[in-house]
RNA sequence: AGAGGAGUGGCAGAGUGGUCGAAUGCGGCGGUCUUGAAAACCGUUGUACCGCAAGGUACCGGGGGUUCGAAUCCCUCCUCCUCUGCCA
């Protein structure tokens, strides 16, 4: 959520960073806010005027009490009456503050100056890459096809228990998902990161503190009857336990690292080129989050995105970075790193991981802040995944096929127990 | 799930209609003393909003109500504890 405040400071600044968003009327949508404030604040400053006032009358009718004399009458009526206009005031006061957020929950974080310009992925720049040579002579197919062969994963079953975007993983392909789970948490542990496993289900307060309500209640699933989301990633558990809270600085970076299942309605978006383990209703993902002080933020991100881009490299897979351009970019974040991997049997890059800066975005909703001396400012969150697991697994298999196995990088064999797949 | 009890400042804990944003203790911060530290003593110590400021308003689990006035009474929801039941 932006600060209105903020704003008031420098609203030139507002309008052009979101107008790289293509919000072509964000000069009045600003302007409007900032002049319902002016509102509200009147608003507050009359309607304190009358509590105050009507606090003391009562102090003045208890003291009349006291000392005997019965003579209230005249200021129970005046207290009445300005109870009767308080009220019509703070009817006000509360839909103004309704109205003000209505519209400021609906405006998205200010991309940072980093950021390009543009509404398509074609405006996205790449920022670096590497290559893994494949295997020229064999014919290499995709892994929806790799994965019938070798027995790894079962969708029909899936579809059966389920529906479609469930799949089962079977043996060996469940073992390569729980290898690289581990593999996964235990390389985040190495590098400060520290463990935890969070609940799958968050409540509507969650929901909204990192930004996925009411902006994006579509994508979740939710169970009705409690009022409760299925988690879309762990950005959304492990950020929130921070809701509400004041970090002493010296405690900082807080690095926190957790494997959930991850659930997406993914409404409208199951395309012909959608297959196999590209895009799931459910998928497994090891994310990673920080809470820092804007001072250090950016410098976080840079490591975090390091350390997913070492990751992804020990793998012997190829990937590229991304940097989003300001079209492209989630709606809480402020800057955005994509990290694709190239899955060379069906030729197609798939997005990994997603590493971001949210800067005082959810802070500010979710009321988290730093406490520095007597300071107190909204903290900078910012998330990853380290990594998301389907595609990684649909890469790894297209990328180390072979015409009667599939080899497993050597990092996770002493994970797996087994250094290929074989028919 | 049923019955009973309870939720107060960083923590502990008092407060059952007015003088309570809230005693007291511990902790934290500043100071005196000391070569330094401890102890002792003195002071200070919640959050948000409005206001240039002085100051004001709101907040005692959340929401609503009664009253001139609510931490205190009523309704409702949530959480925790005890017992019973059920269950990985």
């Amino acid at each position: 959520m932006i600060e209105i405040n903020k704003i008031r400071l420098n609203i030139e600044k507002y309008i052009t960073s979101l107008k790289k968003r293509g919000i072509e009327n964000i000069e009045d949508i600003l302007k409007n806010l900032i002049s319902l404030d002016d509102e509200r604040k009147s608003l507050k400053t009359n309607l304190d005027n009358l509590l105050s006032e009507a606090n003391k009358i009562a102090k003045e009718i208890g003291n009349k009490i006291k000392s005997d004399d019965k003579d209230i009458k005249e200021l129970k009526n005046k207290s009445a009456e300005i109870k009767e206009s308080s009220n019509i005031l703070s009817e006000k006061l509360k839909n103004k503050e309704l109205e003000i957020r209505d519209i400021i929950v609906n405006i998205p974080n200010t991309p940072d100056e980093k950021v390009p310009e543009g509404n398509s992925e074609d405006n996205n720049i790449e920022i670096s890459s590497n290559e893994v040579a494949v295997d020229k002579k064999i014919n290499l197919v995709p892994h929806w096809e790799l994965i019938k062969d070798f027995n790894l994963i079962d969708f029909d079953n899936g579809n059966k228990i389920t529906g479609a975007g469930f799949p089962i993983y079977t043996d060996k392909g469940a073992k390569l998902q729980r290898a690289l789970i581990n593999y996964f948490l235990d390389e985040a542990e190495k590098n400060g990161y520290t463990e935890i496993q969070p609940p799958i289900l968050v409540n509507e307060d969650s929901g909204f503190g990192t930004g996925q309500l009411p902006d994006k209640e579509g994508m979740m699933y939710k169970i009705e009857n409690e009022n409760l989301f299925i988690i879309p990633t762990a950005e959304v558990p492990i950020t929130n336990i921070y809701r509400k809270n004041i970090i002493d600085e010296d405690k900082l970076p807080i690095k926190n690292v957790a494997y959930t299942p991850c659930f997406r309605k993914e409404a409208g978006s199951w395309g012909a080129h959608v297959r196999g383990l590209n895009r799931l209703h459910q998928f497994d993902k090891v994310e990673i989050v920080q809470i820092e002080n804007e001072k250090n933020s950016e410098n976080a991100l840079n490591e975090m995105c390091d350390y997913v881009e070492s990751l992804i490299k020990s793998l012997e897979i190829s990937y590229r970075k991304i940097l989003l351009c300001a079209g492209d970019l989630g709606f809480a974040s402020s800057i955005t790193y994509d990290f694709e991997v190239f899955a060379p049997g069906q030729k197609r890059w798939l997005e990994c991981s997603s590493v971001s800066n949210f800067k005082t975005y959810q802070s500010n909703r979710m009321n988290l802040k730093i406490k520095k001396n007597k300071d107190k400012v909204l903290a900078h969150t910012l998330n990853g995944s380290a990594l998301a697991l389907p595609r990684i697994v649909a890469t790894i298999l297209e990328t180390h096929q072979n015409k009667n196995e599939i080899k497993i990088p050597d990092v996770l064999h002493r994970y797996t127990g087994f250094k290929q797949i074989n028919l």
